[in-house]
DNA sequence: CACATCACG
DNA sequence: ACGTACGTGATGTGC
């Protein structure tokens, strides 16, 4: 096997990247989706070709052009975005830190090196894949030399792969005839003329019959078109130039040694620590063989373990002066069941940070460790500073106040809610500068916390995060720890009753489809549905047909098969997800206890996992009966308050659109003044219909709206859409006016906010896709409304638990579902919280229209909601 | 591990 | 010309 060599366009395919990938940052705000892009791009083919050689050229522009005689040349091409050009640079240094040869020389283009090289390469016995984004290499291909051109559609990267029988095959040309080819049809990416109307049919076409440039014109006559033949003559010079500018200079001055471009090890720590700096997750692991250690060791301290009571004393002395002179020190506990495995403090030295360990055995019993921990947060100046004090209130006293903490975790989100985990080694290094694996925890709380306070102060998110998030974190672990009751027994014949039903469905299923298949594979059932049965109407996903219901519903009414589907679907969907999960998570207490993240959503809602108990079923009948297993415990009820309509009355407020605060404050039906309003009839002749329809476009505002998405919802045309929109602005103006200042800010400051001072990056507005920036501007428009309500019900849990507590009640806050709260409610407190529930939901802020609860009473969470 | 689907607000 | 309503989490399939 003769020894093989990868050439990668690097302009040309940084460039592919950039329009390809959506407008990624690192935690320092770089731009960085197109050099992710370019090494996923990179590590590919690298896997796919394994060379044993690899370079990546680059264009250097200089002042002088190439042949020098078309000064025009290039100047069309678009300039290069800020955000692509700020990129090349950072590429760049990635390349080196991997060890790969660049090429690239002053008044030299990427293709002249490529096709320089490739063609050197083959001459020397080797084979050579070209790696580019544009077609213009393809005149190089030979049997030995192959391009290949990667092409993103719809999200998937298809490759082009060309040998010189591929480029003959496609355009009926060799590679050379792809040189004379250009000069008749031009590039106009390129900026070559070619001849004016001849296009690539034209082009393609008078290659076939004449074989060249040069034959075409000995042969003039023989063309028959007359215009053609005509602009031909007339423009023999044009056809020359073009043609010259077209072809790659496969002899040009290029200095290169095989040894620098021999690939090695690719995946060095210089690597893997630019990587960690842009949080490249995915590529991590392509690192595994590296040793990091000594990138780590540098500045993370050495915890030192305290084994005697003096020991003991002095560090907690150390950790307390530190917690109450302001010093923000950092603490760990790690432990299980709400017993303390061991205790982690960090505080300033004389001479950078100290690390203490303390752990429970037969030294420190656990209770000790956590009292004497206890007892140094009852002091009211203390401040200390941790990661996920929610997880670790459980090894405190039961009535250690938030007030004591500092999470750098929730801060961290607060400052950019958009990713995905905010973990020690993450912190460490957006706020320390430290590149570390996995950090300790108290050091990192200690080292970061600072910074983030600071951060938090800049932003004017510092009330939100001391006044709401923080008191919030205690809110929450009662929430977990408290749990919901479930019965057992209900939930099981819940699901045998379901069962029954399933395999029923299943035999009709496999009957209506003459076979036997999986059901819930929409692969099978695509094609059982949409090829055997011969169903029309089908759409596509990227895989294959859709199944989704709302394709399924259109069909229902003609196909008993679809029919029984759909239903099969409900059913199988209600078994696995509700009935059989759910009893997987009762614990001894009989209780489920559902995590609560909140640091999770883009918005500031809180989300409910492990398991999910923010979408128990509701809106049919069979799923909602599910709710009624969820029970309070002996001697309480529960008591279910809900926002009525919350988000829409928070969009009034802000926006201070007069018309749709004075209909709230007079306590209307919205929906049917809206409808009155868009469909031009007066209150009391709006139809159900219209109601309906009107409400749609209350959800639609909400969620950033646009007309195809609420004809889609509605079935209407695009057009009706259209003016279902514009008359609502022309109704409440105030609205319209909210919605494009939001734009408009989003795309001044790069984020948007809630009343409350909460903060939405959208980056998305930067993206050079349409589609990407679309989004970004409906994400500006309901960020700050989703996000304001979700502020308020926070500030009404918090209210809440706060009235229970003070009073002295055993009635328990249990859930929060987005604008609701469920209360374990002591039979003899029903009245209590009530009106507890009233005052603190209806009074957590106060906006320009009333916000106003539903609440409900009963057995179980079906009789309660 | 990505995708399709579907439960909730 | 483009082709989606906003925000989540869990399940099952299939590579």
């Amino acid at each position: 096997m003769s020894e093989k060599i990868m050439l990668v366009d690097g302009n040309s395919i940084i460039n592919r990247a950039f329009f390809g990938m959506p407008d990624l940052r690192d935690p320092s705000g770089r731009h960085t989706g197109a050099v992710y892009g370019f090494l996923s791009i990179l590590f590919r083919f690298l896997d796919e070709e394994e060379p044993e050689y690899l370079a990546v050229a680059f264009d250097v522009h200089a002042p002088t052009f190439r042949h020098g005689i078309f000064p025009e040349y290039k100047a069309g091409r678009r300039p290069m975005p800020e955000e692509l050009k700020s990129q090349v640079p950072l590429l760049k240094q990635v390349l080196d830190s991997m060890g790969i040869c660049r090429l690239e020389k002053a008044g030299l283009e990427a293709d002249d090196i490529l096709g320089t090289l490739a063609k050197g390469s083959e001459s020397r016995g080797m084979d050579a894949v070209i790696i580019s984004g544009d077609r213009d290499l393809l005149q190089v291909a030979t049997d030995r030399i192959m391009v290949r051109i990667p092409k993103t559609k719809a999200g998937k990267t298809e490759v082009f792969s060309y040998h010189s029988k591929d480029v003959e095959d496609e355009y009926g040309v060799s590679g050379q005839g792809f040189i004379d080819l250009k000069g008749l049809m031009g590039d106009q990416s390129d900026n070559i003329p070619g001849v004016p109307r001849v296009g690539e049919k034209t082009a393609i076409e008078l290659m076939r019959r004449f074989g060249s440039l040069s034959n075409v014109y000995e042969r003039l006559e023989e063309v028959s078109k007359k215009a053609i033949k005509e602009s031909l003559r007339e423009n023999k010079d044009l056809a020359c130039l073009s043609r010259d500018l077209a072809e790659i200079n496969c002899h040009s001055d290029i200095h290169y040694d095989y040894e620098e471009m021999r690939l090695g090890n690719i995946y060095t720590p210089e690597a893997y620590g630019m990587f960690r700096e842009m949080s490249f997750r995915n590529f991590y692991p392509r690192f595994e063989n590296v040793s990091t250690v000594s990138v780590s060791s540098r500045s993370v301290p050495e915890k030192k373990e305290i084994t005697d009571d003096a020991g003991f004393e002095e560090t907690f002395k150390a950790f307390e002066n530190a917690c109450v002179s302001g010093g923000l020190p950092g603490f760990a506990i790690e432990g299980e069941d709400r017993v303390i495995g061991s205790l982690t403090l960090s505080y300033k030295g004389s001479d950078g940070y100290e690390t203490r360990e303390i752990k429970a055995g037969s030294v420190f019993s656990p209770e000790r460790i956590g009292e004497r921990l206890s007892l140094l947060f009852e002091n009211r100046e203390a401040m200390a500073s941790t990661w996920n004090i929610k997880d670790q209130y459980g090894f405190l006293g039961t009535d250690v106040s938030p007030d004591r903490f500092f999470d750098v975790q929730v801060a961290s989100y607060l400052l950019d809610p958009l990713r995905n985990d905010y973990d020690p080694g993450y912190i460490a290094q957006a706020f320390m500068g430290i590149t570390a694996d996995s950090p300790h925890v108290s050091f990192v709380s200690a080292g970061s916390a600072g910074r983030i306070q600071e951060l938090l102060k800049e932003n004017k998110e510092d009330r939100l995060f001391f006044d709401i998030e923080m008191p919030l974190t205690k809110v929450l672990h009662d929430m977990e720890s408290w749990g919901i009751r479930l019965q057992p027994m209900e939930l099981t014949s819940y699901g045998e009753s379901l069962s029954g039903r399933i395999s029923e469905l299943e035999k009709a299923i496999y009957e209506g489809a003459g076979e036997e298949f999986n059901i819930n594979s929409p692969k099978q059932l695509g094609v059982i549905l949409f090829e055997k049965q011969g169903l029309q109407g089908g759409k596509k996903t990227k895989t294959g047909w859709s199944t989704s219901a709302d394709v399924l519903e259109k069909l229902s009414s003609e196909s008993q098969l679809v029919r029984d589907v759909l239903e099969y679907r409900t059913y199988a969907k209600l078994k696995s997800t509700y009935a059989d999960s759910l009893s997987k998570f009762i614990g001894k207490d009989g209780r489920v206890h559902t995590r609560f993240s909140q640091t999770t959503t883009a918005t500031g809602r809180l989300s409910s996992y492990d398991p999910n108990l923010q979408n128990i079923p509701m809106r049919t009948e069979l799923g909602r009966r599910i709710r009624k297993v969820f029970v309070p415990d002996n001697g309480f009820i529960f008591t279910d308050a809900d926002y009525s309509q919350i988000e829409l009355r928070v969009l009034a407020s802000m926006a201070g659109d007069e018309r749709l605060i004075e209909a709230y404050r007079e306590g209307r039906d919205i929906h049917a003044v809206t409808a009155s309003r868009v469909f031009h009839v007066p209150l009391d002749e709006v139809t159900p219909l219209m109601r309906r329809n009107a409400k749609a476009v209350n959800f639609g505002i909400v969620y950033g709206i646009s007309s195809f998405g609420l004809s889609n919802d509605l079935s209407i045309s695009r057009k009706e859409a259209e003016e279902y929109i514009s008359s609502y602005f022309e109704t409440y103006p105030g609205i319209r006016r909210f919605m494009d200042t939001a734009v408009a800010e989003a795309k001044e400051k790069g984020y948007v906010t809630t009343a409350f001072g909460r903060r939405r990056p959208v980056p998305e507005l930067k993206s050079p896709q349409f589609m990407q920036r679309s989004f970004g501007e409906r994400v500006a428009r309901n960020a700050p409304i989703q996000g304001t309500a979700a502020d308020i019900i926070k500030i009404a849990m918090i209210g809440v638990w706060n009235r229970i507590r003070r009073e002295g009640l055993k009635s328990r806050l249990i859930l929060q579902i987005h604008d609701e709260l469920l209360i374990e409610t002591a039979e003899d407190e029903e009245e209590r919280i009530a009106a507890i529930l009233r005052e603190e939901m209806e009074g957590a802020c106060e906006l320009k229209v009333p916000l106003i609860i539903d609440m409900h009473t009963g057995r179980d969470w079906y009789e309660a909601k």
